[in-house]
DNA sequence: ACCTAACCTGACCGGCTGGTCATGTTAGGT
DNA sequence: ACCTAACATGACCAGCCGGTCAGGTTAGGT
């Protein structure tokens, strides 16, 4: 019924093995980093390596959808936070769930590190990130909590840097990374400093503009 | 003259190649990442790749060499500021130097970011490395001019979370990781805060005992 | 001048990679 | 039940990698 001729539709194991590969892709790419195999994902998902490339034009393709997705559950955090009332401890927060992402994705630790990394659709998500940290970080400053010449970009920035710093020893101590958060947090809101040397970072991502 | 029979000694061509190797390798490394191909850094020497093979025996043979010989700098400056009168200033400048050196190496960055990429002797100057900083550190402390709760095990891992803030972008704005080690060095200075989450990280490079 | 051991060279090897494609299978409409 | 277009498959390809080695070259002692 309907309509004639039919809707063509994907189809039914199209979609199943389209769930199953980026399931996949998502648990490689974080265990393994960015230069796990095509055919090493494939495995994972029980399908052949052919089926990869006819959901995902290339690797970059597909760890573009990944690391998408991945940016787009922390900028739903960020939005959700702008809602909460205490606005540092909002911001606390999301750097608690980016950093906690960081630490649990070694691809994803390589994409936001290495902007040769990211394709066009990945540098404007990230700055679309920054733009909500940007707000997220000026009601905090207004609440006197934040020294003034921190930006929104400085806090994605911080990030991946307070990763870093742990990832080292996160094999044996795999929450340290709270230690230099909160460290990062004391440099933050310490008011009665000085003025940071060097202007603060551009907004993020205007390198290259094509896109 | 001298001895019968003579010493055979190196040879005078062996030791030239040896020494345009080791620059190839250190400006390869530091350009390109631990990933550069061997056939790269043959031709950057002007030689063939089989003269690599034959003055290092694998390519983790050379940039465990590479490595060593930037630590070796970075444990000299430690030593040299252990003499300075001014202990948190001396601090101050052995992490500026330390910030400077990840930031103009990628493959360094990469090796003392990931323990996996470290052989055993790599690790034991970075285990050495650290018993300098813990001085370094101890006396800045005693100096009350950094919080109690800080290692130098922190002091190190923090040189790399440092530079990793600044890195995605250091090709536009190259000199900027210097505003974060003054961010950094302002959480390590705040006296007031309360104690930090979680134990302090053990002492470094204690993972897998062998070596 | 000559000799030899030390050294350099570059063709070569197996293994792994991202990516392709002819062939086989199957979902799903009729 | 059957048909076909959509989809899955895995053998296959070229390219690059770290590493090897037989053979040519040369430093440097005599």
């Amino acid at each position: 019924m309907s309509e004639r001729t039919a809707t063509p539709g994907p189809r039914a194991d199209m979609v199943r093995n389209r769930r199953l590969l980026i399931g996949a892709a998502t648990e490689a790419f974080a265990e393994c980093g960015v230069d796990v195999s095509m055919g090493e994902i494939a495995q994972r998902a029980g399908v052949a390596k052919g089926t990869v490339f006819r959901h995902f034009a290339s690797k970059e393709d597909l760890l573009a959808a990944i690391t998408l997705q991945l940016l787009d559950q922390l900028i739903g955090s960020a939005n959700r936070l702008l809602e909460a009332d205490d606005a540092t401890e909002a911001l606390r927060e999301f750097m608690t769930a980016g950093v906690e992402m960081l630490a649990a994705d070694r691809a994803f630790c390589e994409v936001v590190g290495r902007p040769s990394l990211q394709s066009s659709e990945v540098r404007k998500a990230i700055a679309r990130l920054a733009d909500v940290v940007e707000v997220l970080t000026a009601r905090a400053r207004e609440q006197g909590a934040i020294r003034s010449d921190i930006t929104g970009t400085d806090i994605v920035l911080l990030l991946g840097g307070i990763h870093q710093t742990a990832a080292p020893v996160l094999d044996t101590q795999p929450q340290i990374w709270r230690r230099y958060l909160e460290l990062a947090f004391d440099g933050l809101t310490t008011t009665n400093a000085r003025e940071l040397p060097h202007r603060p970072p551009d907004r993020l991502q205007l390198t290259d503009p094509l896109g």
